[in-house]
DNA sequence: ACACATTACGACACCGTGTCGTAAGATGAC
DNA sequence: GTCATCTTACGACACGGTGTCGTAATGTGT
């Protein structure tokens, strides 16, 4: 329909996301390989990684230093909300019940969970304001962190 | 737990599994084949996507007749639950919150949908200690007149 | 000017996928 | 039994994506 950006991130490529994710702000190359090759110093693989990575739409680069910095063009949380519409775009005709359906039968979501989306459901229906309850405390990313 | 074989279904090989998904029964290659290619006769090509979903674990061949019969063995929810729970635990450290609480704030879920999965969830709180041994028995196989 | 860091990108091997060709085996007609 | 036909089995290939490396080109600090 739009913009043909409906690409995957691969294993590699995915490692770099998460380290920009988890950092919420802009990184460079260096960087990158410091995290990601602690011992190996091949700088030529980040650099095709990242270069990937602009290509596909991901990363935006400033290139007004000689040093570039990089920054996720797209949150975690986004992507992974379009990952799950491609899948059941692809699996059942675009609806989201069966998936649940199926999580829930199998148990393999928590109770806690099943309280948590169901409060998230709640405020939908009801209201608006969305300042959803505590996540736990499941070491993740925040994610609220905008940019443009 | 899982013995491993977490594959993902190719393209070619998603068409096959939906023939299998819809019509609810076994089905012997000459079948896909005709449904698949209609107009070229590559039964080599079948044979191969056939032997490769076997390998994976996705479908079971009868061998007691000398043609085949094949025959799902995991259905379309199954395998759709299963991915998402992939994504999940790939994106967003296993939680599904996320994933939902993107899909209503980029109101990529209708309402009606946001009624079912509340109904369910509902439902699914309000049993939490009868644990009366009713697995929901088999699902009716209502899925041929969904597809085009 | 020189050493070093960084970018740019060609090249390669690897793997999964989709396809085809063809050999081997089974079946039914005559 | 012989033959045509259907089916299974599987080797082989091209193609695209991925991860990796090497190296040239470029920039930077002292």
């Amino acid at each position: 329909m739009n913009d043909g950006t409906s690409h995957t991130l691969a294993n590699a490529e995915l490692a770099v996301m998460d380290l920009l994710w988890n950092s919420d702000r802009s990184m460079t190359a260096r960087e990158f390989r410091e995290n990601l090759y602690p011992d190996q110093a091949q700088h030529g693989t980040v650099q095709r990684l990242l270069q990937r990575l602009e290509e596909k739409g991901f990363i935006e680069r400033d290139r007004s230093n000689s040093v570039h910095f990089f920054a996720a063009k797209i949150t975690r949380e986004n992507y992974a909300g379009q990952q799950l519409e491609t899948l059941a775009d692809k699996l059942t005709a675009g609806s989201f019940t069966p998936l649940i359906t199926n999580l829930v039968e199998r148990k393999r979501i928590s109770k806690d969970e099943i309280a948590r989306i169901r409060a998230l459901l709640d405020t939908q229906a009801g209201e608006k304001s969305s300042t959803l309850g505590k996540p736990k405390n499941k070491r993740n990313a925040r994610s609220k962190g905008r940019k443009s």
